[in-house]
DNA sequence: TCTGGGGTCCTCTCTCAA
DNA sequence: TCTGTTGAGAGAGGACCC
């Protein structure tokens, strides 16, 4: 039996790119600052509890990478330059990759900040083919956006991300090892490429899934490939056995998406100290609440499924929602829903004997908000009808800074404490 | 020693109605 | 009236991704 796809008679080949930009946080602070260029530059959380966003490869040279907890990484490379990260410029230079990215295809899609798939395949005759499109989008998003990416060309989205990583740069004490930038990856050598990778390169193999399937002597993708289709359905459940039974076998047929629309909405913050006082709980609840409210209403959109997540002390994590009739996408009506769940959480005893480590809001089961974008005018003559008053407030936030309007709660000397996207996206700071 | 934030998807359990 | 079945939907938690 033949293992590789079988394509009907005359069809075409996929040609799917995925461009990755090379450690995009870091690159971007180094474009930034010159001074930095050459040097282990680490950009995450900076306190005790912050993880890594991203390391320069002189950093990853002592074994740093993301996700790594930042106290961690600054065992492992003391003389690294520590930075808290800039979502805003971030998001800023991702805007500038995206616009490079559309001018070849609409089918882009956006997997984070700093990475994407494209589709080139209907537009082959306007550039090119694949790799020829590859190259010059990696030479167009370096001279207009000013960092590297590496991009990978394949027939499938799974083969064309493991090939941007075998484009990548590697990282060795004695310097930065250049990749080639771009890796084709041939449809005759697509099966004996994807065997040779370890599992854990497979989408939707992490930590857990990899200890159940090394206990089946499952190291590689081509382990994973011999493996019966009902074997790996007992081990892993119907849905992932099937889908990594696929993947292995270079089945793989998930278009590529433009515009996926988001599904929920969320805000959650770790605290630098674990928090057992119930009023200071609640106002950071009205906090977060706030953060997801405005953030539907920008969105245009109301969620009718409110969760709370609370971390303790000891990392224990839980999770209580509640669906409402109708979407809400204002303060107070998001922070009701927050609160009577917190109040049911309050009772147990872990608040006061463990703490409160983490607390998060978000709203899913996503809805058209029923509202529309009025006046200043319009909302200040409306009353105080909750609505009303959360379009004023988008539009003093509009006007005058995020900081000028919000819940009467969370009044502070210096302003309102409202929180934004990515304030904290790595951990508290110092 | 520690273990972020913003998401998606899947599975299991429970409840409720037909 | 009682019991069992089935399916949908909600809620909770876990795994995973960048």
């Amino acid at each position: 039996m033949r293992e590789s796809v079988e394509k009907p008679a005359g069809a075409e080949v996929r040609s799917i790119l995925h461009v990755d930009l090379d450690a995009f946080f870091a690159a971007v602070e180094v474009l930034s600052d010159p001074t930095l260029v050459g040097k282990a530059v680490i950009v995450g959380g900076t306190g005790g509890r912050g993880v890594v966003a991203a390391a320069s490869y002189e950093a990853r040279a002592y074994g740093v990478h993301s996700a790594m907890p930042s106290a961690r990484a600054r065992r492992l490379c003391p003389h690294a330059i520590f930075l808290g990260g800039r979502h805003d410029t971030y998001a800023a230079y991702s805007r500038r990759l995206h616009e490079v990215l559309t001018s070849f295809t609409p089918v882009v899609e956006g997997i984070s900040l700093d990475e994407a798939f494209l589709d080139v395949s209907s537009v082959r005759r306007l550039w090119g083919s694949g790799p020829e499109i590859a190259r010059l989008i990696r030479a167009r998003v370096h001279d207009e956006v000013g960092l590297w990416a590496s991009v990978g060309v394949a027939s499938t989205k799974l083969l064309a991300k493991l090939a941007s990583e075998a484009a990548k740069p590697t990282a060795s004490r004695s310097g930065t090892v250049p990749g080639p930038g771009v890796k084709v990856v041939e449809p005759a050598e697509e099966l004996g490429f994807l065997h040779a990778h370890p599992v854990g390169a497979l989408w939707g193999v992490g930590p857990a899934t990899r200890a159940r399937l090394e206990r089946f002597g499952v190291r590689s993708v081509g382990d994973l490939a011999a493996l019966p289709l009902g074997t790996l359905v007992r081990a892993l459940g119907a849905s992932s056995g099937r889908a990594l039974h696929d993947l292995a076998h270079n089945r793989d047929a998930r278009p590529v998406v433009a515009d996926r629309e988001a599904k929920s909405v969320g805000h959650e913050e770790t605290y630098p100290r674990d928090h057992r006082d119930p009023d200071v709980l609640r106002r950071e609840v009205v906090r977060l609440s706030d953060a997801v409210a405005s953030r539907l209403r920008s969105s245009g959109v109301a969620g009718r499924t409110v969760t709370l997540k609370v971390r303790f002390g000891d990392f224990r994590t839980i999770t209580r929602s509640r669906t409402e009739p109708d979407g809400v996408d204002t303060t107070p009506a998001v922070a009701a829903v927050a609160l009577d769940l917190l109040a049911a959480v309050e009772v147990s005893p872990g608040v006061r004997l463990l703490g409160v480590r983490l607390l998060g809001v978000s709203a899913s089961n996503l809805v058209p908000a029923r509202g529309r974008q009025i006046s200043l005018d319009e909302v200040l003559a409306a009353g105080d009808r909750a609505e009303g008053v959360a379009r004023a407030v988008d539009e003093v936030r509009r006007r005058f800074g995020e900081r000028a309007v919000g819940p009467g709660s969370l009044v502070g000397e210096k302003g309102v404490e409202v929180r934004r996207r990515g304030d904290q996206q790595w951990g508290p700071g110092v």
